[in-house]
DNA sequence: AAAAATCTACGAAAATAATCGTTGACATAC
DNA sequence: GTATGTCAACGATTATTTTCGTAGATTTTT
């Protein structure tokens, strides 16, 4: 018998998309916001206030977002804790890309983007807490 | 100023979909082979025959793969190395998920899944080789 | 050599994601 | 109280991804 993988999927809720992380990003950063603040927030991206509205009201209904209507102006806040959701992320990755290795994920991200001495350091310092309490 | 982010999409062709991973996956781990091979090593995935033919078609069109026609059953092989894709899809999750941090992807990663003493060894050893050149 | 099996190519459907215009409700400014 | 601005809702469109059926060429089996 194989060992029945772990599924990131069939866990709570779907996975949010590339357009939604956006959404996500700027509402764990900034905290609970309206639909023109999250628009602003990624006046970068160059999308239209109809379209974030739009992502917004669609990820309400697939559990991503919850909301608050006492207000005229809706306020929208992510239903999951970032970490939580990073933790899925992760999950689904190390399955389609790194054939269930949690080491390789670790050693390419290392790898894939310089990291100051300051959080070597951190990550060292979490191994180790990590390696006393199997 | 705002800092100029890293665009792992800039980079030469497309990013793999999720699809798309499953059968560089394959190619990775077994080397170069014909379509029916491919199909067969995802045949977990209940995929069809010509869905797999197709998506390798357009792998190739994209590519991401590159084909040997030589013989009747064309030979398809990964265009770019494993790790050079993994690279660039941790760049990716990294924004997109990461706010660009690789220290808290890494931390995320070791809490995501229990990885063994004999990997948290080796991803010390690399750590250290790591601040010693920087 | 006819029949069966095995391929590629092609087209197109189905599913999913991202986008925006328009409408009508409500609020505010005039 | 009429005009102007802001908002949610909804429908529709476009783009992308995933899927597979069918046709035609070539090889293999009988």
């Amino acid at each position: 018998m194989g060992m029945a993988k772990p599924d990131p999927h069939s866990n709570s809720g779907p996975m949010p998309t590339e357009a939604e992380l956006d959404i996500l990003q700027v509402l764990w950063e900034s905290g609970p916001l309206t639909v023109r603040e999250a628009h602003e927030a990624l006046h970068g991206k160059q999308i239209g206030y109809t379209t974030v509205l739009k992502q917004m009201q669609l990820m309400v209904e697939k559990g991503l977002l919850a909301r608050n209507e006492r207000f005229r102006s809706h306020v929208y806040r992510a239903a999951h804790p970032r970490e939580r959701t990073q933790e899925r992320l992760l999950q689904r990755l190390m399955q389609t890309a790194f054939s269930g290795s949690a080491k390789n994920l670790v050693l390419g991200a290392l790898s894939a983007k310089p990291v100051s001495k300051a959080e070597l350091a951190e990550i060292r310092k979490f191994l180790q807490d990590f390696e006393e309490k199997p």
